[in-house]
RNA sequence: GGGCGAUUAGCUCAGUUGGCUAGAGCGCCUGCCUUACAAGCAGGAGGUCAUUGGUUCGAGUCCAAUAUCGCCCA
């Protein structure tokens, strides 16, 4: 990009060091002899996903972290890739087909899935390409895919595995079942919606008892068709005379007993309660504690079977209506109320979901969630922000076994097969040639694939090469950190915990790191239906992706949710403007000067304040920096950049470094120095800020070395390699903290005085200073030349203890008091000096009022009443100080 | 019903283990196109830290209750 630009065009950039670092491999990692590996995968986007603003935030967070441990000199593995989404990839393919008027059975199982895999090759790469915009540095020569050869490899291996630990079953059980997308789902992806219903009060007949009845409430009519029993609580006695007897179902006739069962609630509704235990999780247990049948009266899409006698056929809710009216005509609806209830919704599809009796293959979790419990409590898995170890264990706790089997054709084909002649099951890994017992050649593989979480949850090791034993296993296993939403904790960390530990005995991640989900303007989640969606792609093109990046990052607080508008990114944009301009600034007024040395000790005692000063803060910010970035806190990391870039660098050490030369007439030695500590404070940000805004970073150093030098920088070409600065260098300087805070003070003063009086901004006045004492005078002396361009003054006088002049305002400091003369603006000094004395007298209040606190005096801290005392004698010598000044106007 | 989070300036949010006059960005007011940047510079106004109690010499910060909003689980 060329210098004479002032605005900084991302366009111009971005794409550009793209395809320099991915083309030079950059993302590649170091070779990992002599190093420490660090590692991350990425938690897999769904292959027919699109980029949204939670990915640009996960993504971001993961490539700061990668960019900063890879410039600590780390051997740095970040995997990217992404998975299979089995029911939604085939909802995709299916809703295609369905455009030619076919449906998958059409086709067959083997050309639906090679269609499935031609959708994957034109589409599947959108969301990777998309994530380049974003300008992460993850490793696409590692990229991998849930389907890959070798990931399918370690599916197959882990449920073998699995199976033969005894943690996989196959049994026929009640299972969460989408009458859409045709297939049971784990409970898991169910999502539960509050919603606005009935419960209708259903009279049962006792057999053989005219006009005698049970009533039962239920919020699912329909199902009744199902019933095999009605249940009561043991201990209500209301019902106690009617356990053991005997009811007609009504609309079918089928006799069923009354039930005696502990788990009845008997506040909810009249205390006896229909029995499903087909369709109801439970019922389900009443049924299979007290032996009923299970009788099913739904189709696998939601349509009422040949169980349901005159009503089969319809749809499960124009059952509910049919029942309903049919219960009504013979006089067996008592009565109606509102009711609000949980409403189970497929995740993918958000068709109501039909809890429903099937053969199902299951991982049994009880054991995997021990040993993921044990590993939080061995600090092996560690959670940042803590609070969600907390979410992850009670998930654990109370978790069911895990349904696996989908009904589905795009996925891991179940490796288990079934001989045709002796029926022998066989579990394995590869497709056996015959069977093992008979030696039939007759067999049948399980129809069913697996849960595409199945696959994810291998993905830490699957992804390094297992079950072969890689170089890559071994150097980065178990990964450094998973960052992730928190509402993925359930589906990837707990599973990937479990699964790790079992299969690899070691836990996969050592680290946690969940952040906030973004959220619109008003609080609420971005969604297709919504419409409120803000598209990051969009946003990188109006603001370049460094302004994206940055700005999700300061708007990001250690998980706490993001409410974002595009408005949020011209934050972001203007720093890196900003960040553009003063980097443009340095290069054209330094375009001479050369890096002579790799000093570690930028500043040595002879030189000046302004360089002292900014050394002094550039380690402290280093400091902060590197602190926050260890310990998970981007955003306090990025306003550590911030703040130093702008507030101090920007707004003080370039103004007075561009005045220098005014301040000294001899200028070129002292020119000299300031020109090499500017150089180096802007590398050194630009290094800082990389992370965070790696294309402008880029760029300017791309510029810097071509004044400066290559040897100036030793690194690789690029500064994504360059080495993370060390804060030794830029040893933190109490003095000229001091001394640069008065220099401020001065200025700052006379620019309040000068706005405050309306002097015009032209307008040159002078200024008398008179300093506390003559060392301090000394000390500020050889750049009052400084002061006066920047305030925009002349200086009449400089002394110790001089006397005030006529017709001026005062500025008071500890060390310094400065007489701004003011002439004919003089009109407004009382007012001012009114003002500020308020101001102070507020403020001594509240400090003698604490001082005159026995017990603070007794109790408090002798460090804090030391410092109480002292800032009210300070507090108390300024007010003199403009009081007599007042009184003497 | 259980758990978690939030409540601080007009708006969006920071505020580390309790201790300078509670900060930032945006917005607002005033003055500046000062040869890096008007996406900027300089100056300024603006807050009973949701409410009520408690602990403490001292509470935005710790404890308890209440209110409102949001999320997760059942």
């Amino acid at each position: 990009m060329d210098l004479t630009e002032t605005r900084y065009i991302p366009s111009e950039v971005e794409d550009k060091w793209y395809s320099v670092w991915e083309e030079q491999g950059y993302f590649a990692p170091a070779p990992p002899e002599g190093k420490v590996p660090y590692s991350i995968v990425i938690p897999p986007p769904n292959v027919t996903g699109v980029l949204h603003m939670g990915h640009a935030l996960n993504n971001t967070i993961q490539d700061v972290l990668v960019r900063f441990h890879r410039m600590m000199g780390k051997s740095v593995l970040w995997i990217p890739g992404t998975d299979h989404a089995g029911i939604a990839t085939q909802n995709v393919v299916e809703k295609d087909l369905l455009q030619e008027g076919k449906t998958r059975e059409d086709l067959g199982r083997e050309d639906f899935i090679r269609r499935v895999w031609e959708w994957k090759q034109r589409h599947g790469s959108i969301i990777t390409s998309q994530l380049r915009k974003l300008g992460v540095s993850c490793d696409w020569r590692h990229e991998r895919f849930t389907m890959d050869e070798g990931l399918s490899r370690a599916v197959r291996e882990a449920f073998v595995k699995l199976y033969e630990g005894g943690l996989i079953y196959r049994g026929t059980y009640i299972v969460n079942w989408c009458p859409r997308c045709l297939t049971a789902i784990a409970d898991d992806e169910v999502e539960h919606e509050e919603k606005q219903g009935n419960l209708w009060y259903i009279q049962y007949p006792l057999k053989g008892q005219a006009r005698r009845f049970i009533a039962v409430a239920t919020t699912r009519p329909e199902t009744m068709l199902g019933d095999t029993a009605v249940a009561v609580n043991p201990e209500d006695e209301r019902y106690s005379a009617y356990v053991g007897k005997t009811l007609v179902l009504p609309l079918l006739g089928r006799e069923i007993p009354v039930i005696a069962d502990e788990h009845v609630d008997s506040r909810f509704g009249t205390g006896a309660v229909k029995v499903t235990p087909a369709h109801d999780p439970n019922d389900f247990e009443i049924g299979l504690r007290h032996n009923l049948p299970q009788v099913v009266v739904m189709t696998d899409a939601g349509r009422i079977n040949e169980n349901g006698g005159e009503f089969e056929g319809l749809d499960r809710f124009e059952a509910r209506e049919a029942v309903l009216k049919a219960l009504e005509k013979e006089k067996l609806l008592d009565r109606v109320e509102p009711h609000t209830h949980s409403v189970g919704h497929c995740y993918r599809c958000h068709t109501v979901v039909e809890p429903r009796v099937s053969e199902q293959w299951f991982v049994k979790m009880k054991p995997l969630a021990r040993l993921a419990m044990d590993a939080t409590g061995h600090d092996k898995v560690r959670f940042h922000p803590k609070r969600w170890t907390k979410v992850y264990l009670s998930w654990l706790e109370n978790v069911r076994d895990w349904c696996i089997s989908r009904q589905i054709w795009w996925g891991h084909r179940i490796p288990v097969w079934r001989c045709g002649d002796c029926e022998n099951e066989i579990v394995a890994v590869e497709a056996p040639d015959g069977c093992p017992r008979c030696g039939s050649s007759d067999l049948r593989q399980d129809e069913d694939v697996l849960d595409t979480w199945f696959s994810s949850s291998l993905w830490p090791f699957s992804t390094l090469g297992w079950p072969e034993e890689t170089r890559d296993l071994a150097t980065y296993y178990p990964t450094d950190v998973l960052v992730t939403d928190r509402g993925i904790i359930y589906f990837w960390v707990a599973r990937m915990v479990m699964m790790g530990l079992y299969i690899m005995k070691k836990e996969p991640f050592g680290d946690v790191n969940i952040h906030g989900t973004i959220l619109d303007d008003q609080g609420r989640k971005m969604s297709k239906s919504l419409g409120n969606g803000i598209d990051p792609l969009e946003m990188i093109g109006e603001f370049g992706a460094d302004a994206v990046r940055t700005s999700l990052v300061m708007l990001t607080v250690e998980g706490q949710d993001v409410k974002l508008s595009p408005t949020r990114f011209e934050m972001g944009r203007n720093f890196i403007n900003k960040v553009w301009n003063a980097g443009r600034f340095a290069l054209l007024r330094l375009g001479s000067c050369r890096r002579e040395t790799l000093a570690c000790e930028l500043v040595s005692p002879e030189d000046g304040l302004f360089e002292k000063w900014i050394v002094s803060s550039l380690g402290r910010t280093i400091k902060t920096v590197t602190g926050a970035l260890t310990e998970y806190r981007l955003n306090e990391a990025m306003k550590g950049v911030y703040d130093f870039f702008w507030n101090d660098f920007c707004d003080w050490y370039l103004e007075v470094a561009k005045r220098q030369g005014l301040a000294d007439n001899a200028a070129e030695e002292i020119s000299g120095k300031t020109a090499r500590v500017l150089l180096e404070v802007l590398w050194t940000s630009l290094r800082l800020l990389h992370p965070f805004a790696p294309f402008v970073t880029e760029e300017l150093y791309q510029h810097l070395r071509g004044i400066a030098g290559d040897e100036m920088l030793d690194d690789g070409g690029s500064i994504m390699l360059a080495e993370w600065p060390a804060a030794e260098g830029c040893p933190v300087d109490a003095e000229a903290d001091d001394n640069m805070k008065m220099f401020r003070d001065i200025v700052t003063g006379i620019r309040n005085i000068r706005q405050e009086s309306k002097v015009p901004a032209k307008e040159t006045i002078e200024v008398v200073l008179s300093f506390a004492s003559p060392e301090m005078m000394l000390a500020l002396e050889p750049y009052l030349g400084v002061v006066a361009s920047l305030a925009q003054v002349e200086i009449r006088e400089v002394g110790v203890g001089l006397p005030r002049p006529a017709l001026s305002a005062i500025s008071v400091n500890r060390d310094v008091e400065t007489y701004v003369i003011l002439g004919q603006y003089i009109e407004l000094e009382r007012e001012r000096l009114r003002k500020e004395i308020g101001k102070l007298t507020k403020y001594l209040g509240s400090i003698e009022t604490k001082l005159r606190t026995p017990q603070f005096l007794e109790r408090a801290p002798r460090e804090v009443v030391q410092s109480e005392e002292e800032r009210r004698r300070k507090t108390i010598d300024e007010i003199k100080r403009l009081e007599t000044h007042l009184e003497s106007l």
